[in-house]
RNA sequence: GUCCCCAUCGUCUAGUGGCCCAGGACGCUGGCCUCUCACGCCGGUAACGGGGGUUCAAAUCCCCCUGGGGACGCCA
């Protein structure tokens, strides 16, 4: 027997989405995090799909979690479980909990669990079960609920791997349901019969769970096993500072996809939101691994920002390789606009990579370079302000010139263009932007020379003589 | 309403009692570079919510207030 199966359980972590919505950017933090806590822990990471809510969940945003959590590189080591397909364990569970005690059926009806609710709210307490049926014995039948029998005072308290010391008095606590009147079990009855089959040991989830938490505490004490360790990381914030939800926009971790950020530049961001490693930015995926702990989580929510999310992703365009750039960029352009030799892109992306936020950008910024001539669009205000009848002369003698140049490239371009403005006593500021307007239609474009280059001669001679007419 | 959590620049954050009249990053902004736009480089702007303690010393510890967020389901 070895040291490590004596002493030491494995980390084991798990992230447990709703297939009700999309992978949001909150849901693919805390699985993010879960992830590098196995990861950095040499444990297991677990993906269970929490599908008890028959009415709401659906296999098309399984999928969905999944290629969103694919597309992040998140892999999981066990699963995907469903808790569907479980529902004889937590039902025997439930049944355990009824023979110790420690559970008891209900007849009240959702309007008279309403109604005690509501009269304490009255009376200025938090709203909650009554215990009506606690004592009363009822035996199952068709209209009866499962609920916990929960200590009536005392204090529940753990302590939060990112919060710190947490408790609860157990008045604030009620007799909360384990099995509905369907048969079917709640959530804090499957997520924790689940965690102690899985023998999941850290809980990384939203802090919007604080709550459950006592709860779940109780049911571990009632299945009289011993519960795992909590951390509840804050929440992520619209602008406006409210729980980010759908009013504010793309939260869909695959929106940000369609909208061309890099899945590197997703999870560089993400994992800066509540979480930090001295003065450092940008971390590989490696080093994300390495420098991950749970003591570097903040306390405080925050506050999603698309501004520092682009300057990151611009950072990882930058750095991208260009062969995997131009594989997305395709997806980014109009199906018109793809070139058929897949190569012409990988010559284009260089001068885009400095200049574009998002991928969404760098196909904008391509599309001069993959327009036909004819169909090139031209900025009229630019025409009118650079293509003077003076800047066409120049246009015209240029184009002849290059005419005559054997190679079309940067070097020889610029020899050309130092000759001609030599020759002219010009600066080439002076042709410089009605050269530009004439091939690209714009007044902003990578390097002159470098685009010329990749356009070629023909195009380039093409476009020159089209904006004389 | 009740309970729980949180509180440093506009935003993400560093700071774990002296090194902080608070550091980095994004943004914004001045400049350099320059064929435009970017990139890059150099500089600037801007914060410890308030009040009480504790201490020789507090952004850091304690209390109160205020503010914000979350939860109060037979949803997860």
């Amino acid at each position: 027997m070895n040291i490590k199966a004596l002493n030491m359980t494995t980390v084991t972590t798990r992230f447990a989405p709703s297939p009700t919505g999309y992978l949001h950017i909150g849901g693919a933090r805390t699985a993010l995090f879960n992830w590098l806590f196995a990861r950095k822990n040499s444990g297991t990471f677990i993906l269970r799909v929490e599908d008890t809510d028959e009415e709401r969940s659906t296999q098309e945003m399984t999928q969905a979690i999944i290629d969103a959590m694919d597309w992040l590189g998140l892999d999981y080591d066990q699963g995907p479980f469903f808790q569907s397909q479980r529902k004889d364990l937590y039902l025997s569970y439930i049944d355990k909990l009824i023979q110790t005690g420690n559970a008891y059926y209900c007849s009240c009806t959702p309007d008279e669990v309403e109604a005690m609710r509501e009269a304490a709210r009255q009376k200025g307490l938090k709203p909650k079960y009554d215990g009506k049926c606690r004592e009363l014995g009822k035996v199952p039948g068709p209209d009866t609920v499962i609920r916990l029998k929960a200590p009536l005072n005392g204090q529940t308290a753990f302590h939060d791997q990112v919060k710190g010391p947490i408790s609860f008095d157990n008045q604030e606590l009620d007799d909360f349901v384990l099995q509905r009147k369907d048969g079917t079990p709640t959530y804090n009855l499957a997520v924790v019969v689940d965690d102690i089959e899985m023998g999941v040991t850290h809980i990384l989830r939203g802090d919007d769970h604080i709550n459950n938490t006592p709860k779940q505490i109780l049911l571990y004490r009632a299945l009289k096993t011993v519960p795992p360790l909590f951390g509840h990381v804050p929440m992520i914030l619209g602008p406006d500072k409210k729980k980010l939800s759908k009013r504010h926009g793309a939260l869909s971790v695959m929106a940000y996809k369609k909208m061309g950020f890099l899945p590197e530049a997703m999870v560089n961001y993400l994992v800066r939101l509540g979480w930090s490693f001295k003065d450092e930015e940008i971390f590989s995926r490696d080093e994300l691994i390495n420098k991950f702990s749970l003591e570097n989580l903040g306390s405080s929510a925050s506050v999603f920002d698309t501004n520092k999310l682009t300057w990151l992703n611009s950072h990882y365009i930058k750095e991208a390789d260009i062969a995997r750039l131009s594989g997305i960029l395709t997806e980014h352009l109009e199906d018109e606009l793809i070139p058929d030799d897949p190569g012409y892109l990988e010559k284009i992306i260089p001068l885009l990579q400095p200049r574009a936020g998002t991928m969404h950008e760098m196909a904008e910024m391509a599309a001069f370079f993959l327009i036909e001539d004819e169909r090139l669009v031209y900025d009229e205000k630019a025409v009118d302000k650079f293509l003077s009848p003076e800047a066409r002369t120049h246009l015209s003698e240029i184009a002849s010139r290059l005419e005559h140049i054997d190679s079309f490239d940067q070097k020889s371009l610029e020899q050309e263009f130092g000759e001609y403005i030599r020759e002219k006593e010009i600066k080439f500021k002076v042709i410089a932007q009605p050269l530009r307007v004439a091939i690209t239609g714009r007044t902003a474009s990578p390097g002159l020379f470098e685009t010329m280059e990749v356009l070629g001669k023909n195009r380039v001679l093409c476009r020159l003589k089209q904006v004389n007419g």
